[in-house]
DNA sequence: GTCTATACAGCGATAGAC
DNA sequence: GTCTATCGCTGTATAGAC
């Protein structure tokens, strides 16, 4: 490992994950960050270029996960089995996994990470995924449910106010309602879906 | 009419709500504002208590009219044709109704819309709605369903990426997703979703 | 290599003159 | 109703101690 004071660097990392995701990236300062640790401001600017740097660290890793489950999926065959597999392991990301707090920040700080250059590479990640969940059925409506899939489980989490609901159960509850909308991509349209259907080319 | 100087509170608030829905709020600042109005900083605060403020001063006009939203759909007989006819009113005021463009600057705020008071009555009022979607049924499956569609409504903006797709496309699209979830919502539940079933094992 | 001290321009906000 | 001047705070930058 590099680090030689007993990891700085990780405790900034810590720190700063658990304030941005408290109250807000705008609204947690590197004054704040530092006393918390009992070093001054200048020092976190030895460890990160720039308080964006700080969050693009933790960022990094989720973007290899969300890679890595964009490129499962798309090694599977385009079936409903194998959307309703990668929204399960994708909720265990955000669930069980090893960092839920990494997505809880993302989901608390949507705004923000619009002008930063981590965010917009989440964001990207993000449509990527869906993508995939909609892999053989590119028209909108098909967008949107798969858009709504990963929604629901990030949802899940503050828009159930049930009073002792445990971690397990939501999932479980996002998971039914997320399988309810991918079912519907790639079947047949029985409808006038066809409007502006210009069939998009899609890559 | 108040203004005696040609408006100059209104210009203050159009000039607001674009620069804050363009680049968001904390990125915004006050100088900017002042100096596309050809006025100081501290002109602004002759008409506004704060920065906050500004946000307060348009979006008190949106919460009047989901208040109404609200106390129409408890009005009614709790049915799926009521639910229809509420998440319908409401796509009605983020397409195609007199302010959409407060809608859309609240999809890109959320973040620091958090910690701002009208921010925090905003999302009581987007919880009562959903409340209002899923009356008769306050399983936490209902719940997470009627918050998806409004979800919908909001989503269709920008997660459908196809290239000519009219405003009155992306509306009808909402709607039809949101009424497949709001279908599901007061149904008996055919399978095991008795609530607190621990039994969460999904494969 | 790790950190402190110090400085800077810009921020939201306030007080008081015109 | 709008101004100037100022406050404490922010993110950022650099010089230099160990």
């Amino acid at each position: 490992m590099r680090e030689s004071t007993g990891g700085t660097r990780e405790r900034i990392k810590a720190v700063a994950l658990e304030l941005f995701t408290e109250q807000g990236y705008e609204k947690t300062s590197l004054r704040e960050i530092a006393e918390r640790l009992n070093v001054t401001k200048a020092a976190l600017y030895y460890h990160f270029k720039s308080k964006d740097d700080i969050v693009a660290s933790f960022v990094e890793d989720r973007l290899e996960q969300m890679d890595a489950l964009t490129a499962w999926a798309d090694s599977q065959p385009a079936t409903l089995a194998t959307r309703r597999a990668l929204i399960s392991r994708y909720a265990d990301t955000m669930f069980g996994g090893d960092m839920p707090s990494v997505m809880r920040f993302f989901e608390q700080n949507q705004t923000v990470l619009k002008s930063l250059s981590s965010g917009q590479q989440m964001r990207g990640r993000m449509m990527r995924l869906a993508s995939a969940l909609c892999r053989g059925d590119d028209s909108p409506a098909a967008q949107l449910r798969a858009t709504l899939s990963l929604f629901a489980v990030h949802t899940s989490w503050f828009a159930v106010r049930a009073p002792g609901i445990s971690d397990g159960e939501r999932r479980r509850l996002a998971l039914e309602v997320a399988d309810e909308l991918l079912a519907a991509i790639g079947a047949e349209p029985d409808e006038d879906s066809a409007s502006t259907s210009t069939a998009g080319a899609r890559g």
